[in-house]
DNA sequence: GCCAATCGGAACAGATCGGTCCGATTAGCA
DNA sequence: TGCTAATCGGACCGATCTGTTCCGATTGGC
């Protein structure tokens, strides 16, 4: 019930990309790790992921960089997650239908195991890149939890 | 945003606790093995951290076993995994308010992850054992989410 | 046509997770 | 009352995965 330490830089890196996104600019790799703290090598790594996914575009050659590849708005928590750490699955009955699970014939609680995965994830995809520089109040507010 | 498989492995065991909940003798940790499919070594290890969060009481001896130690209605998805995986925390800057994320000065998506992972526990919090022996839409009902 | 800067992927150490084993403790029984 | 047997509890070890680092491939500018 952790994120992975990429997921959690992957995220700053993208708030930091969603900020200069106003310059027209493009951004390489070399910037984003010098603001944000996060190791370059770990940053290349990352925006490499980043742009495979298809969140960032990337630009090769002298002047090269990065930049997002939809609005700010139309990037959510989940997005991010899932384009580092892959689909969204607490367990993995839920991703992958089969059932490779080890556990006898019919486990009584894994049609749990979706509605609950399917609240995670709606939990990050509630919340944009916009959202993640702006007030915290105005997040909270969204996710106005399921008392 | 994975589960380990220990804490799906104990959500399996304590839904099968419940089930012979209604039977006031004590289960020991070989019948819940057989009875789930756990690995019998595993689950030994897990009734045992389950005992020690509090969720199961443990009696020695000839005859001893594990028995819930609160009523299912009681016992939620959070507690179980809280119980294995130690504190829900998305990322580190979660739990340990100590400013150990490696890093800059202030980061702008950190106030963020207080709402977000209090989002996602409240999506396992809302879950009881009585739910994970019931049908699916019970629990669907109550997790329907902030769309 | 050459150079320099950048992206992209491949290889290595480290840590955590998962599995196994053996010792400590306690109730039942002779 | 002492012994036996069954069970819990904690310690050890291997394996997978994450996280980091490095070097080669590609491309635009001069």
């Amino acid at each position: 019930m952790r994120l992975s330490s990429l997921a959690d830089y992957a995220v700053v890196l993208m708030s930091a990309a969603a900020r200069h996104c106003g310059a027209t600019a493009r951004l390489n790799a070399s910037v984003l790790a010098a603001e944000t703290g996060v190791p370059l090598p770990t940053a290349q790594k990352l925006v490499s992921r980043l742009s495979a996914a298809g969140l960032l575009q990337s630009a090769r050659g002298t002047g090269g960089g990065f930049r997002l590849a939809r609005p700010a708005a139309a990037i959510s928590l989940a997005d991010i997650v899932e384009a580092v750490e892959g689909p969204i699955a607490l367990t993995t009955c839920v991703d992958h239908e089969r059932d490779d699970c080890a556990l006898d014939h019919h486990c009584s609680v894994k049609p749990h195991w979706g509605v609950v995965n399917q609240a995670v994830r709606s939990a990050l995809a509630n919340v944009s890149l916009v959202q993640l520089s702006t007030a915290p109040a105005a997040s909270a507010q969204r996710l106005k939890v399921l008392a």
